[in-house]
DNA sequence: AGTAGTTATGCTCATTTTGAGTATAAATAG
DNA sequence: CTATTTATACTCAAAATGAGCATAACTACT
C-alpha cells in the first residue's frame, strides 16, 4: 500500500526444453503438492549482481538446473499480476525466457547414456495435449475442448471469432503457432486448472473438464509463449539444431522437428529440404538401428556465431499420421 | 547502493509508426538540446494504477501523443544499464513497444490533410539511414560504414563473423530482418553517438563518423528492435494494414510496404500477391491522381479481431532502385 | 541360409509459386 | 492530338512443393 512507486521484483523464469527419449521436454523445479502445482527455473533479477537480466537469469538456470544453455531467448514480460492473487507486498513483474539445451547421442536408440542431469524433466505435451498431432487430430479436441468452448460462448459472445481462429473451425486452418492464443481462451473459459486456482476457490466446483498439467503462477503461459516462438522461429531460423546433440542423423532431425511441431512430416521432402539448406555435413559415419543404417550427419559452421540462415521452411502440409 | 532488493523502476517506452507523405515516421517527445536527444514517448509502470504494461502505456500514450493506435506488440525488455551511466538511484528496466497508428486518407496525394497529431513526427530512416535501399545500396555502406567497422575489427577480431552476417559479406545475403544486430555493431564499435555518450565523455573525439540521428538513452535500440520486428512479421501476419486508411489503392499499400521494408517490389507481382491472400475488397471507387485511375480497396474482415492470416509473403527479390 | 519386415535414400512427376517481363488501358499535361 | 504516366492484364520460364514409387541396406525370424 505504499505510494506511487510501487516497489516492484522482476522474476526471471525460463523454460528449458530438450529432446530425448524420443520426447519434447520441459525442465521443472519444486514439489508438487495439492496446494502448489511445480514451476520453471525462476530467480529475481538483482542488478547490482547481474549486468543483463540474461546474465541473471544463467546463473539461476546454473545453481538450479546444471545444463548448458544453447540458445536463450526473451520471451515476453507479464505484468498483470491480476491473474493469480498477489500474496507477496510487492508487485511481481515476470521475465519470461526460452532455452534450447542438448542431449548427448545415444549410440543406438535402446542404449541411452545416463543423462547428465536427471533432474525433472516432463514432456511438454503433458502441458498442452491438444497440441500435439503427431497421431492424427486430438481427440479431446472434438470431445471436450470445443464442446466445452461453445458452452462458455454462449455467455461470451465476443470471443467466438477468436475461438474459431485459434482453433481452426468454420474453414479456419489450424496453425500450430497459436499456442498461446489456444491457452489463453482455454484459461479464459476457466478449462485449465490456473483459472479456477486465481478465481479464489470461489465454489464453483470444477463445473468444466479441467485439461493438461498446470503449472505454478503464470508459468503454464510463459510455457506456451515459448512453444508459440519456437514453431514459429523454427520455419525462419535454424534453431532447431539448438536442440540435437553434435551428430545426429536426418531421421533425428525430423523426429525433433516433428515434435516441437506437433505434426508428422514427409519424409523425403523433409530429406530433399535439409540437403538443399546447405547446413549440415556428412561425416561418413553410419548409425545402425533397425532398418538400413542411417548417414550422421553435422552442423556446418561449428563457430560459436549465430548463424543467421533462413531457417527450415518445414511445410505443415502433414503427413499421414503415425501408425505407433 | 541498498542491499539486495534493488529498487526497481519500469520505464514503458513506445516506438510509434506512421505512414505518411510517402514516409514512414516516428513519434517523438521532449526539445533536443546539444546535452538530450529526443525520446520516445514513455512514462513509468504503475502497478496500481493499471493492471497490465499495455495500460499503463496507453495512457501515456494518450497523454502525450494523442492518437490511437491500430497495433500495440511489445517488443523486449532491456535492463543492462551499464550502457548509459545510471544517474538515478533506481535501477531502470525499459520496457519496449511497437505501436502502429493510420494517418487519414487523402483525397490526392498532393492534396494532404492537416493532420489529426501535429506533434513530432520524424522520418523513421534518419535515424538508420543505411536501412533504405529504395534508391539502391545506400552508399554510406562502402563509403563509410564497412571502412570504419573493418578498422575496429582490426582490435577486436571476435566480431568478424558477426559483421560478414548482419551486413551481407562476403557471399553472405542483406538481411532487411537483421536492423537491431547492425544496430548494435554499430554501437559497440562505436558509430553511433549513444556510444559515445556512454562512454562517459571519456576524451577521444569522436574519432569515427557519426551515423544517423540519435536518441535519448537506448530509445534507438528499442527503435531498432520495432523496424526489425516490423521487418520480420509482415511476412506472417497482416499488420502492415494496421498502417493504412481505411480505403486505399494497391500502389499506397506497396509504398507502404516498400517503406517498411526499405526495398522497391515488382509491382505487378506485388498486386497478384495481394489479390490471391484474400484480405482485400474493392470498393469499386477509383482515385485518380497523374495516370490511369487506381480503384481503391478495403480491407474484408472489418471485425475488431486480430486477424491471424497469413500474411503478405514479400519476396525480397528487389526490383530495379527507383529513379524518382 | 532364406525371407519378411524396417528404415534410409534416390528419383519422378504434376502442380504451385515465383521472378521477370511484355502488352494494353485510362488517365493527365502540354 | 500526343507524349507521359500510372494501373492493370497476361505470359512464360524457372524454382519450389506435395505426393508418391522404387530400391538399398540393414535386422529379426524361421
Amino acid at each position: 500500500m505504499s505510494s506511487t512507486p510501487t516497489e516492484i521484483l522482476i522474476d526471471l523464469s525460463t523454460a528449458i526444453l530438450r529432446q530425448h527419449n524420443e520426447r519434447l521436454e520441459c525442465r521443472l523445479v519444486g514439489e508438487a503438492t495439492p496446494a502448489r502445482a511445480k514451476r520453471l527455473p525462476f530467480g529475481p533479477f538483482m542488478p547490482h549482481q547481474h549486468r543483463t537480466m540474461e546474465i541473471g537469469l544463467r546463473h539461476w538456470v546454473r545453481e538450479q538446473v546444471g545444463v548448458d544453455l544453447a540458445h536463450v531467448e526473451q520471451l515476453y514480460t507479464f505484468a498483470d499480476q491480476g491473474r493469480h492473487a498477489s500474496e507477496e507486498a510487492a508487485h511481481i513483474v515476470s521475465v519470461g525466457y526460452l532455452a534450447l539445451t542438448r542431449t548427448h547421442e545415444a549410440r543406438t536408440p535402446e542404449d541411452t547414456p545416463p543423462a547428465p542431469d536427471d533432474g525433472d524433466w516432463k514432456d511438454l505435451y503433458t502441458f498442452f495435449p491438444w497440441e500435439d498431432w503427431r497421431q492424427g487430430r486430438p481427440e479431446m479436441l472434438d470431445g471436450q475442448i470445443l464442446p466445452a468452448l461453445d458452452k462458455w460462448l454462449e455467455k461470451d459472445t465476443q470471443a467466438a471469432d477468436r475461438v474459431r481462429l485459434a482453433f481452426g473451425r468454420d474453414g479456419a486452418q489450424w496453425d500450430e503457432e497459436f499456442v498461446l492464443e489456444r491457452y489463453e481462451l482455454l484459461y479464459e473459459a476457466a478449462l485449465v486448472e490456473e483459472a479456477l486456482i486465481d478465481q479464489d476457490a470461489k465454489g464453483a466446483p470444477r463445473p468444466q473438464p479441467v485439461l493438461g498439467r498446470a503449472l505454478h503462477l503464470d508459468h503454464r503461459r510463459i510455457l506456451a509463449t515459448g512453444l508459440g516462438r519456437l514453431r514459429s522461429k523454427l520455419k525462419y531460423r535454424p534453431v532447431i539444431f539448438d536442440l540435437m546433440p553434435s551428430g545426429f542423423t536426418l531421421r533425428a532431425l525430423q523426429n525433433t522437428t516433428e515434435m516441437v511441431m506437433g505434426v508428422n512430416l514427409h519424409q523425403q521432402n523433409f530429406r530433399r529440404l535439409v540437403e538443399k539448406s546447405g547446413f549440415l555435413i556428412a561425416t561418413g559415419k553410419t548409425q545402425r538401428a533397425r532398418g538400413r543404417p542411417a548417414e550422421v550427419f553435422r552442423l556446418r559452421h561449428n563457430e560459436r556465431t549465430e548463424r543467421p540462415l533462413s531457417g527450415l521452411r518445414v511445410s505443415t502440409g502433414r503427413a499421414k499420421p503415425s501408425g505407433k
